[in-house]
DNA sequence: AGGTCAATCAAGAATGATTCCGGATAAAGG
DNA sequence: CCTTTATCCGGAATCATTCTTGATTGACCT
């Protein structure tokens, strides 16, 4: 992810080049292999942009995933988060401390296969593994437990589910 | 999925054979190939069982993932839903109507180069292409699109973002 | 430098699937 | 039939995200 090069691209589009909109890059830029999500990036880029709100900050990332910048990593049991690496790869998911990880891979289904057998055209796709990275599977409480909040009170039977499916 | 082994299973588990529980579960094993979502299920097995609140069917469903009967398939922008094929597959979701597609692959990843080259310990997996099904891409406007409803009022924004990623 | 209009802000209300609560009900075993 | 206690119900609460509104700012072009 260039910082140019988005610059660049919001340029053709026509969009103004404002100081939250940098700060927001800056935030991608530097932080991005941690796929960010919408709060981190509020309070991170808040550091360089005093005058930047939290509605601006969705309003931004939208538009980024609009004009095919970065992708939007939905999760409903937590905070959505954004992926600024565009190659093929999947996601691993550490199920403890949230933090997600790229692993590359080469395509594994073939979409004209799909298409001929299926009728189904593809367009995009999303392949995750869930599990524990390497410092929660070793017992290290490496990142706080608290870097992945979930959206509802207690989910504890989902972290059950989490942890025994396969 | 058989309506007797998972009436065994709750049994061995201790639970409690109520008539919610069957209505449910009657639902599950005729529609399953729909990936019901909660409010479907609600809504059908309602037709058996009159005397059904969503909060019992969402503990229900709730229920039968804890105990590995069934599995979640989690979205931010549309209603979760159920998914009873436990086989290893992919699952096509078409964004036009909603429809999920069981579609099988052999493992693409092998968990055990992930961990020694990563140190990430791999327990579960998600894998989804989206796109269109047969009868959205032909333009015949198959299952209606209000089969796919969505938790935030408007996100015409990520309509664009889905069918322009690929 | 000035004008235009997109972008932003604040502050809040709305959204909607899902979860939680306290009191009522009924399944299962004796 | 009775007791126990899991289950159920209705309704309130949750929370990331979206959407208001109206006023202000500031990016960019001429």
């Amino acid at each position: 992810m260039e910082k140019k090069s988005v610059i660049q691209r919001l340029k053709e589009k026509g969009l103004k080049i404002t100081g939250q909109r940098l700060a927001i890059i800056d935030v991608l830029v530097e932080h991005g292999h941690l796929h960010p999500g919408a709060s981190f990036i509020y309070r991170e880029a808040r550091k360089k942009q005093k005058s930047l709100s939290l509605s601006t900050t969705y309003a931004t990332i939208n538009e980024f995933i609009r004009y095919g910048i970065i992708k939007a990593l939905e999760f409903d049991e937590r905070e959505n988060r954004c992926e600024g690496n565009l190659d093929e790869h999947i996601n691993l998911v550490c199920d403890r401390c949230g933090k997600i990880t790229d692993y590359p891979v080469s395509a594994y289904v073939d979409r004209t296969d799909v298409a001929k057998t299926t009728g189904f055209v593809i367009t995009g796709n999303r392949c995750e593994y869930y599990g524990y990275c390497r410092d929660c599977s070793n017992g290290r409480e490496g990142a706080s437990p608290a870097a992945a909040p979930r959206k509802h009170r207690s989910r504890e039977h989902f972290r059950e589910f989490l942890s025994s499916r396969r």
